[in-house]
RNA sequence: GGAGAGGUGGCUGAGUGGCUGAAAGCGCUCCCCUGCUAAGGGAGUAUGGGCUGAUACCCCAUCGAGGGUUCGAAUCCCUCCCUCUCCGCCA
């Protein structure tokens, strides 16, 4: 959510920064609603303030055993008008919330112009694809050669976009998965979570899922929970109203967790393989800083996830998102996109964006900078570290040899069980 | 699922209709005293909103959430949520 103070002091200027990403803010007449909220609340409080100062001296004349009768009748009068204002402040207050928690955050001054992932700005590239003298094969491919991939079993019991890995393929998932864990725990710091995978429709307004993008997500029992579209979801919400005190920043949590997603309005985008998943596992991290550090934050973030990239040996690049494809809570993003041979490009396994101060103020988290101090919202950024099924398409793609065999990196071998080539038995 | 108890400030915990935004204690901050340590004394210490040049006053709201009764509600009534205890069930 958006300061309201901001859109208050300067609602052109905010105009202007979302139109950055496409949006458009009615500014005139969000001035003249809040023009409208200020009067009526204004009118409603001064009445207020008089019903109880009234009231108050009813219950000193009484105990003094004075008659009351003619103040009582005063405060009667009051009442009905009080009431009609109250009414109309809540029916505006509600009309304001409803257009609020629909507007996205403002950009960054450093995001790139542009509207769709040709306009993002590629900053970096790390590794360098390897040179095949041989056709690649496609992880579906690659998996099926060896019967550890089945996409006709996960079909018939769950239907499209599901999969179903086995063996050897089933335990390098796990490896990626527990890799990518103990880096991020042991070399960056960040303590491991096991976080609920249902949560309310609170919490994903909380982190901006709702109310505007229902459609992307799995509801249940009439939609009194949804499935986590990502663990940002609840450990995000692990800071609601809460005050975390200044030795306790920067705050940096990390979950694994399988992830849903509804993918309406993908129809026939990546329905091959393991790269758009109804149901996906990821190890995402989260932080909360104080609001001057949370700009060094995502560099560094962006590097945490890099590391794992790096280790497995994987060709990336690392790209800024432009203003027309970012995400509706995100004041800045990066996304990681990892070298698919078999699609002769870079596609995206990792999202790290900086949100400043826009899911704090939906959550109230905040932070006290000092003893006595008042307190002040976090800043919060998330990332993923990285999205496994991803990550293994890109292992398999990568590393695979002509012969269809796949070198398993030695980052792995601690969880390997002694494998280091994929499918090397036959 | 059944029965019962309960949800008050950073914490413990008073408070059954009016001067209680909330006693007391703890914690925390500042000051004083004490030649160290320990102890002691004093003051302060919720959040959001309105107003404002102001993080000063003043005003409004908030004692799990939402409704209601009343001139007036932390206190009474209703609905919901959550927590705890016992029983049942269960990985």
């Amino acid at each position: 959510m958006l300061d309201p103070k901001v859109l208050r002091a300067d609602p052109r200027a905010v105009a202007e920064n979302l139109a950055r990403r496409g949006f458009v803010f009615d500014a005139a007449a969000y001035a003249e609603l809040e023009a409208e909220r200020k009067a009526v609340q204004s009118a409603a409080e001064s009445l207020q303030a008089q019903r109880n100062t009234l009231s108050r001296r009813i219950g000193e004349a009484r105990q003094q055993g004075e008659n009351a009768a003619e103040l009582m009748a005063q405060v009667s009068e009051l009442g009905d008008q009080l009431k009609s204002r109250q009414a109309a402040l809540a029916s505006i207050r509600q009309k304001l919330d409803a257009w609020l928690v629909g507007v996205p955050n403002l950009l960054d001054s450093e995001v790139p112009d542009g509207k769709d992932p040709k306009d993002n700005l590629e900053l970096r590239r790390w590794g360098e694809p390897a040179d095949l003298d041989f056709e690649p094969l496609d992880h579906v491919q690659l998996g099926e050669r060896w019967g550890l991939i089945d996409t006709q079993q996960a079909a018939a019991m769950s239907g499209a976009r599901f999969s179903v890995l086995q063996g050897e393929l089933a335990l390098l998932h796990r490896a990626l998965t527990q890799f990518m864990l103990d880096v991020h725990t042991r070399r960056h710091g960040y303590q491991e979570c096991y976080v609920p995978y249902l949560v309310n429709a609170a919490s994903l307004e909380g982190t901006g899922q709702l109310p505007k993008f229902r459609e992307d997500l799995f509801a249940l029992d009439g939609e009194e929970h949804f499935l986590i579209p990502t663990a940002e979801v609840p450990l995000t919400n692990l800071l609601r109203d809460t005050i975390l005190e200044a030795p306790d920043l920067p705050w940096k949590k990390l979950a694994h967790t399988p992830c849903f997603r509804a993918e309406a309005g993908s129809y026939g985008m990546d329905t091959r393989g393991l790269i758009r998943q109804h149901q996906f596992e990821k190890v995402e991290l989260v932080l909360a800083v104080r609001p001057e550090e949370s700009e060094a934050a995502l560099e560094e973030l962006t590097l945490h996830a890099e590391a794992i990239l790096k280790e497995l040996g994987l060709p990336y690049r690392v790209v800024s998102l432009c203003g027309g494809d970012m995400g509706f809570a995100a004041a800045r993003t990066y996304d990681l996109e990892v070298w698919l041979p078999s699609q002769k490009t870079y596609r995206e396994i990792s999202s790290c964006s900086n949100f400043r101060d826009f899911q704090a103020r939906r959550v109230k988290a905040r932070f006290r900078p000092g003893p006595g101090e008042a307190p002040q919202l976090l800043h919060t950024l998330n990332g993923s570290g990285l999205a496994v099924g991803r990550t293994l398409v890109a292992v398999l793609e990568n590393r695979q040899c002509e012969d269809g065999s796949v070198r398993i990196p030695e980052c792995l071998e601690p969880w390997m069980d002694g494998v280091t080539r994929l499918g090397a038995a036959e």
